[in-house]
RNA sequence: GCCGCCUUAGCUCAGUCGGUAGAGCGAGUCACUCGUAAUGACUAGGUCGUCAGUUCGAUUCUGACAGGCGGCUCCA
């Protein structure tokens, strides 16, 4: 028996070490318990290896902790292969598709004949515990494609992913397929039982938790369906979501965060708080706003409005319907008529709900003969489109079928474009700023090359227009996610995408880069030359959806608005009936500045108006009983339950401007 | 659109093993006039999502449709 030398890298501390071969990476972290995996080598060439791995001389062994991210994507990845093993326990017919650990969890698709109701979601849990509690060994053994294809003769799913191995499928293949066959050997998985027998088997890259028994705490959260390698054309796979976490706590603090994001849901908030509605009636994605809602829409609107101006646009104004010659002069109508309702025909004419402004922005800009020195020129509108959107897909206002976009088109030449990109960058980043948003990255949507059919232009337009994308969002410092494929049709996008309360994300402001519809409407402007040019159009829509910004935002502040933006910023409480005319005083003097108050008079008790006051989240409640009276003030109380009593009124009235005015909050 | 689950008063939910229903909050009325998160009493609200079918009888069972929820696919 020989000595090798390794590194043994453990709570940053590095330590060169001397064992015999045959050595266990396990046997470098016996004493530390949290220790589930072992990341071997440095840098880009290093890889997770189980801790039954054997060191080899001049190896870099990094100790995984289970809290770790890799730590957890182990845990739960190890989970799901117990699942999936309860799964065929209690379904033999099943067959497996994929489990990957996903943020929080991991998932796993079966082919089963009958879907898993909720009931059997509990039976699978229970058999899991089971499983755990026998404490099975994950063993990993490496295989052929010979041998695998034998072994797995009933797994058709698994027999596929073996196939695309190594090509440059695997990772088109479907979300997580990696995780199964990687792209070098290919390795099974033996779960082994006490008796040393393999209990269960899976295909599987690894790496695994040393036994079962190391999950400490795990709950299946949902089960659904999903399309085999994501393909909407392929067979539906049922699919078993579940978490696990490295303690009990851990998984209880997980629980309890996905309570307190389902409060700030801004369909619960938006009738709690009596922002909109989605009346049955009027049909399912389209929303109305109450009073409430309404104010916090109109605050958008003014803003983005006033916004628009400042930056050099001209408002404008077209109509929801038009004849379809339009969108076929934009060239939406082949690419894009799924996504529209049906034509309304009369008077011999086909009429289309627009779902899309552009069209009618270009119409403007054809109305007469343009100039070069008119450029850029910059329509903005808030444009109310309409589009069919698939049933299952409708979500509160995030995902509606009517809905008003702040849509603006800048016509600028082609050496104006970058120019212009950055401007528009920067517009949609203070906008963002100012509404307190901040959780949010952008994303970059090019076209797929492998799909020329979808959109329109030659690789030279796109390589170009994608590198002007591309150049300001980096200029900008932002993090920048690329999103092959999900170009539109006629040009790249950039957007901004944010988060919902349970962790959704959602496009928001986007800007997009168009040589197309140009060409289509035969846009042109003359130039100094005198020569006819063509003009490049960029879309851009700062908040992306009136609607959909809403609801984020409602999420982003879980309904307690700051005083700019909060539908009530002042509610006037009297201690009694005989401090009501004081406090109307108090209000009519601050409604003279433009604030949106509100006086209750009504029977309840003040504690009682305080309360409600506090559950619609009113970011100033305004007292008055004897004490303020005889001093000529107020007493407020905020949100959190901070007061402030005996502010003198002048004061009291400056404070709240003061709040809207800055945008703060309080 | 696909898969699963769900739909009882304005909201949150009980309930009826098939004989047309109840609570709390909210709303209205009255009394109480009160200093920082729920005063009390009383009253009014529902052809149990819609339409069919089975049945002597359906809110309950079955089906279709609509709407919602969770995913998938797709998108601002």
């Amino acid at each position: 028996m020989s000595e090798i030398k390794v590194v043994r890298v453990h709570a940053d501390v590095r330590q060169d070490q001397t064992v015999t071969t045959g050595t266990k990476a396990w046997e470098l972290f016996a004493e530390d318990t949290d220790v589930i995996a072992a990341r071997v080598g440095e840098g880009e060439g290093s890889s997770l290896k189980d801790l039954a791995y054997e060191l080899a001389d001049g190896d870099v062994v990094a100790s995984v902790e289970i809290h770790s991210p890799d730590g957890h994507d182990i845990l739960r990845h190890s989970t799901a292969h117990v699942m999936a093993q309860a799964v065929q326990d209690l379904f033999p017919d099943a067959k497996l598709g994929i489990g990957p650990p996903i943020t929080d969890g991991f998932y796993y698709d079966f082919d089963v004949a009958t879907p898993f109701v909720p009931e059997d979601l509990d039976k699978i849990e229970t058999r899991m515990r089971k499983i755990i509690k026998e404490g099975q060994r994950f063993s990993r053994r490496v295989t052929t494609d010979a041998d695998a294809l034998s072994e797995l003769a009933d797994e058709p799913y698994k027999i596929e992913l073996i196939g695309l191995k190594g090509g440059a499928g695997v990772e088109d293949a479907a979300e997580g397929a990696s995780v199964e066959v990687g792209a070098g050997e290919l390795t099974i998985y033996d779960n082994i039982n006490r008796k040393g027998e393999a209990a269960w088997s899976d295909l599987c890259r690894g790496p695994h938790l040393p036994t079962t028994k190391r999950i400490p705490a795990f709950k299946l959260m949902r089960s659904a369906a999903a399309y085999w390698r994501g393909d909407e054309k392929n067979k539906q796979l049922q699919r078993i979501y579940g978490t696990a976490w490295e303690t009990k706590e851990a998984l209880e603090a997980h629980l309890h965060r996905l309570e307190e994001a389902e409060k700030r849901d801004h369909r619960k908030l938006g009738r709690d708080l009596d922002l909109f509605s989605f009346p049955d009636e009027i049909g399912s994605g389209l929303p109305v706003f109450h009073p409430k809602g309404g104010v916090i829409k109109r605050e958008m609107e003014d803003y983005v409005r006033q916004r628009h101006i400042e930056e050099g646009f001209d408002y404008v104004g077209t109509p929801h319907i038009s004849k379809e010659g339009t969108f076929h002069l934009s060239g939406h109508l082949p690419y894009y008529a799924d996504g529209m309702f049906p034509p309304m025909e009369f008077e011999g004419a086909n009429y289309y709900l627009k779902a899309m402004n552009c069209p009618m922005h270009n119409l403007i800009f054809r109305s007469r003969g343009r100039s070069y020195r008119e450029l850029p020129l910059r329509l903005f509108e808030f444009g109310h489109v309409y589009r069919y959107e698939k049933s299952g897909v409708i979500h509160g206002l995030t995902r509606v079928r009517g809905f008003a976009q702040d849509d603006s088109h800048s016509y600028v030449t082609p050496e104006q474009a970058p120019g212009e990109i950055k401007h528009l960058l920067d517009f949609v980043l203070g906008l963002l700023r100012d509404f307190g948003l901040d959780d949010f990255y952008l994303e970059l949507s090019t076209r797929d090359d492998s799909k020329p059919d979808k959109f329109v232009g030659s690789q030279e337009q796109w390589d170009n227009a994608t590198d002007v994308l591309r150049t300001a969002c980096e200029e900008s410092g932002l993090e920048l996610v690329p999103d092959p494929g999900g170009a539109a049709f006629y040009g790249p996008k950039v957007s901004v995408q944010a988060k919902d309360a349970i962790g959704r994300t959602w496009q928001m402001s986007t800007i997009q880069y168009d040589f197309n519809q140009p060409e289509g409407f035969d846009l042109q402007y003359q130039a100094a030359d005198g020569s006819r040019q063509q003009p490049v159009m960029i879309h851009s829509a700062k908040f992306g959806s009136i609607e959909r910004f809403l609801g984020v935002l409602v999420e982003h502040y879980a309904g307690a608005f700051p005083p700019w933006l909060a539908p009530v910023q002042v509610q006037a409480i009297p201690v009694a009936d005989a401090f009501s005319d004081y406090l109307y005083d108090v209000a009519r003097r601050m409604k003279l500045q433009g604030l949106r108050v509100e006086v209750d008079d009504s029977d309840d008790r003040m504690q009682k108006k305080i309360r409600n006051a506090q559950l619609q989240k009113v970011p100033f409640m305004m007292i008055a009983g004897a004490d303020d009276v005889a001093a000529g003030a107020v007493s407020f109380r905020y949100r959190d339950g901070r007061q402030d009593n005996g502010v003198p009124i002048d004061e009291a009235i400056a404070r709240v401007t003061a709040a809207v005015a800055t945008r703060e909050q309080v």
